[in-house]
DNA sequence: TATTTTACTTTACACCGTTAAGTAAATTAT
DNA sequence: ATAATTTACTTAACGGTGTAAAGTAAAATA
């Protein structure tokens, strides 16, 4: 059977090939201008062989949206040793800043654009990536919780909203709405603005006074 | 002159009448699923007459985007009867989110959506609508600090940060990015997260303790 | 050797934004 | 009153898009 293992091995290949130079285009001029014409193009083979391999331009958009949270994994991962739950808590929020920042149309492609969404939304399936990634900082927020932190607070609501405050500041940033800042901020806006979100979070889990 | 009034009087007729369908469109199936071409045939015009108004598409969405903050300037303008700066800047949270749930697709195209940013870098113009609204919280921020409120905070970066938190629970929203959220908390999900934003900022401005 | 399957291409459809050239009516100038 | 020009629009066309249907040559199987 080692021909039909070649053939399906080539099969793979192209597979990959496709995605390769998807990703390469979308880095390369954004990925509202790649079209499957430009990907047939490098690849040289005919548009419609495309087709053979994805089921339409959406599809391809959410494999490489699938590499973008192994990508945002790896960022992640490290943090798995940092002890303390709250520590590894904020640094969650600075590597996902790090990763959108560093990786702007990844971080589009996964948690801005439409696309990846469509594909799923067509033969309904789960967003598996999203809440995998979501898990984890979900799971860290019970850590906090469960040691005493952010006491009497909703830990899915909470998770949420650590969410939701790191994705405002990169979806400004990345769909270009932070031209109202002043020169002087505009420099590491991103990171000032995190830093600002941290200690929001640190000032939470204190008990109120009086 | 009174023909030559009657003519002007039309052309601005005509551009409100495009403006007007356009609209309808973008709200009935969303921005990026309306063309010029749909535009034309509504306002029973051919395509190209569209271009004697409007320079390019993104112009287009520019001028609704012009529109949007319009709208939003009226969920604000209440709130400056607001007397107390701290009191106003929650409240103008909630109201940012109360625009964005109930203008989704004006939300998106103020804030998510490339198009009117286009039609503003092609002549390198600034960003006045944003700027106008992100003044708006400013003063406010401003204020707060001014009564003492979120002491040693630069303005700026808490104006900018404030936004972002309630932009990400928008944005979120908006581009079909909370199906990792259960269904019980998917209920009125913005509304929860804004709550806890709003009880962030409370817990911001107290002195820290030790 | 004949048949079927595989992997791909060619052709085509129905859209898109946008530009250039053409046109009929209204206005202005002579 | 007639000729020239401007106005407001349309038709035709260019070069692009995603995608489906039909065709084809080679390989695998019968």
């Amino acid at each position: 059977m080692t021909i039909a293992n070649r053939k399906e091995r080539q099969k793979e290949e192209l597979r990959s090939k496709i995605l390769e130079v998807a990703k390469e285009l979308f880095i390369e001029r954004g990925f509202e201008e790649t079209s499957i014409r430009n990907i047939a193009e490098r690849i040289e083979y005919s548009p419609t062989t495309i087709y053979l391999y994805f089921k339409d331009k959406d599809d391809i958009f959410y494999a490489l949206h699938q590499e973008g949270f192994i990508l945002l994994n790896q960022y992640f991962r490290v943090l798995q040793n940092v002890e303390d739950p709250f520590e590894r808590l904020k640094a969650i929020n600075r590597a996902y800043i790090d990763f959108a920042l560093e990786n702007r149309e990844f971080y589009d492609l996964m948690f801005i654009s439409r696309s990846p969404m469509n594909a799923l939304n067509r033969d309904d399936e789960k967003w598996e990536e999203g809440n995998k990634a979501f898990g984890a900082l979900f799971g860290t927020v019970n850590e906090c919780i469960q040691k005493g932190y952010f006491k009497g607070m909703d830990p899915e609501i909470l998770s949420f909203t650590c969410w939701s405050m790191v994705h405002g500041i990169c979806a400004l940033e990345v769909r270009g709405r932070c031209s109202v800042i002043s020169e002087a901020n505009l420099e590491n806006l991103s990171h000032k603005s995190a830093a600002m979100v941290i200690e929001m979070l640190d000032r939470m889990h204190l008990d109120r006074p009086q």
